[in-house]
DNA sequence: GACCAGAATGTCACTATTGTCACATTTAAA
DNA sequence: TTTAAATGTGACAATAGTGACATTCTGGTC
């Protein structure tokens, strides 16, 4: 649970510090004050609501995690890795589960920005993976790329269920590179 | 009776340790000091209270606590649901997961205090689950009761992996009711 | 364009609260 | 038991809150 100071936001805004103080006594910031004196606090995520209701741009270092991720989902931990060195190797944090309980809580705790995931999976199912988590309000800004050695008629009902990106093993560096690099920088 | 440290404070409020230990000694937050040096230590119930009198917003990880919930994990739906009103009779709330994958995001999401797991799951292998559950630190507060129509034997195992209890199949909602409200209560 | 009222924001000095640092000590984990 | 991680403390630095007042902005009017 982030929180800002009324200086921190002062200095976002690029306000008085006086004027941030003012406006969450207005109620137009939400905020809290703590016991002490009454220093004000306040959610990251209600300064976030504050600049987009007034159109005012939003500093990077805000947006979400400040190191987007990204989710292997494979059970073949050497393909797991290879596709870990690439993203690496394209600047990002990366993290494998090799089975869908592992997915399920990496996903949970880390809010990755991608997941790759490999539909022929032994004992899971890819396609539920894919329809449950666009089910989820919360996940809906998650980008999945479908792997998979399966034929084109597998990856298009992949993508029809809700993937956004597929690739066919045996699959290039390259071609992973742009997928990863395309979906980070949204 | 569940107490916070000065540092758990802290964080929750995203303020340093020292201004925490100022609000305990100003007796703005009620709190105790543990013999030794007096390390501090504050009942949840407390800090809550200091945290209503103050407009300061509730962490979920607190509010979680006041009412622990039940995640069961079966892919056979109708035994899901049967497990679940047992549970319900009791009074506790619960999850259902049909996947590896929905029980970890449950799991995550939610944070219950005990997990039922069906341990002959097509495509999916409760003693990965366990051991990697068991592995997690986040969830070593996290009861595990195996549910399975496998022989002893296979229980036995799931104990060794760091399951908390096992009931075989078929089982008596009275053996079940037993279970959750033992561990429910702790 | 000049003028004006009212609102919003900035400035300043002063005080209270909160943060930082180094180090001793306790707790919890291995 | 041994070790690593947390906690408490005191002194001091940095930051935030307040009130009064100056300054700038905004929209409307002539």
């Amino acid at each position: 649970m982030k929180t800002l100071t009324s200086g921190e936001i002062a200095s976002y805004c690029d306000v008085n510090l006086r004027t941030v103080i003012r406006w969450i006594e207005n109620g137009k910031l939400k905020g809290f004050k703590l016991p002490g004196r009454g220093n004000n606090r306040v959610l990251v995520e209600d300064f976030i609501e504050f600049l987009e209701r007034h159109d005012m741009p939003i500093p990077d270092s805000l947006k979400g995690d400040a190191t987007p991720s990204i989710l292997i989902v494979d059970d073949e931990m050497p393909v797991a890795k290879s596709i870990q060195r690439v993203a690496r190797r394209a600047g990002f944090d990366s993290y494998i589960a090799t089975g869908g309980f592992q997915a399920g809580i990496l996903l949970s705790q880390h809010e990755p920005r991608v997941m790759t995931l490999d539909l022929s999976m032994p004992g899971m199912d890819g396609y539920s993976v894919i329809e449950f988590t666009r089910e989820q309000n919360k996940y809906k800004e998650l980008k999945i790329v479908v792997i998979s050695a399966l034929d084109d008629i597998s990856l298009e009902r992949a993508l029809e269920l809700g993937a956004d990106a597929s690739l066919q093993k045996p699959f290039s560096n390259h071609d992973l590179t742009m997928v990863l690099e395309q979906f980070m920088s949204m």
